[in-house]
DNA sequence: CGTATAATTCGTTGCGTGGCGAAGTGGCAT
DNA sequence: ATGCCACTTCGCCACGCAACGAATTATACG
């Protein structure tokens, strides 16, 4: 019941499942993360590490960045179903679509543009 | 997202979560709800509105009593779903089954021993 | 009618949680 | 080593939400 409620949890948030959503077409590093969503870094940083405990998404390093992905073959069944059902419900959702063109731009735009005191 | 934000969050309390696991075995009236989980009986409709809204139950009145089901073909693919995830994960959760065993007992007892101030 | 009962609505209370800024941590570069 | 930068942790505030009891609505029964 735990691993559940805190999957459900993690759900039950715009921001966490919009970043669920960016994260479908490949890694981001957190900076990417706070110029999609316009959060305080402390923030984004929060709710990753609720993703992160919810067993939905994993992390890597590479030097001062941190990368998150989506939870892959490894993940529980549970949360590998959670963000299944999460993106067929999403993908039409205009808020979404619009994230995805904006997720494109960041992927193509230089990380040093990004980050640089968290401004754009 | 609306749509999805309210079932998220229907979803993210163990109560509700627990009560659609309740329902899985057909239609049950509030007062079986309330024995079952032990909360008051306002705080038992809360959760029923909160579910219906995020329509993944359907209600039938008779009588008196009203009988909650959870909803079936007619409901949205994203709310039909949204049970789905629930049962394959919660289904072999110790909690779970030890509330299967209790509605059990309910469904058997006369309804008459229930609902009477709501005790036992 | 009037009473009793199932359920809901309303008002209140206390806790959980999202948001931010400030301070702390760790890695890179000069 | 020193400073800078990406990220996290901490402390705080505001809002949301689950819980309850009391009041209200709706239905059945005398």
């Amino acid at each position: 019941m735990r691993e559940y409620m805190s999957i459900a949890k993690a759900l039950a948030d715009d921001s966490r499942s919009r970043i669920l959503m960016f994260l479908r077409d490949g890694e981001l590093c957190v900076c990417q993360l706070i110029e999609l969503l316009g959060l305080a870094p402390s923030t984004v940083s929060k709710h990753m590490a609720i993703l992160y405990q919810a067993g939905l998404i994993e992390s890597r390093k590479e030097g001062r960045w941190v990368y998150y992905r989506l939870a892959d073959e490894g993940a529980a069944p549970c949360a590998r179903s959670a963000i299944e059902w999460l993106q067929n419900c999403l993908q039409d959702d205009p808020q979404i679509l619009k994230d995805a063109q904006n997720v494109k731009a960041v992927r193509c735009a230089d990380r040093q543009d990004l980050c640089v005191h968290y401004k754009r």
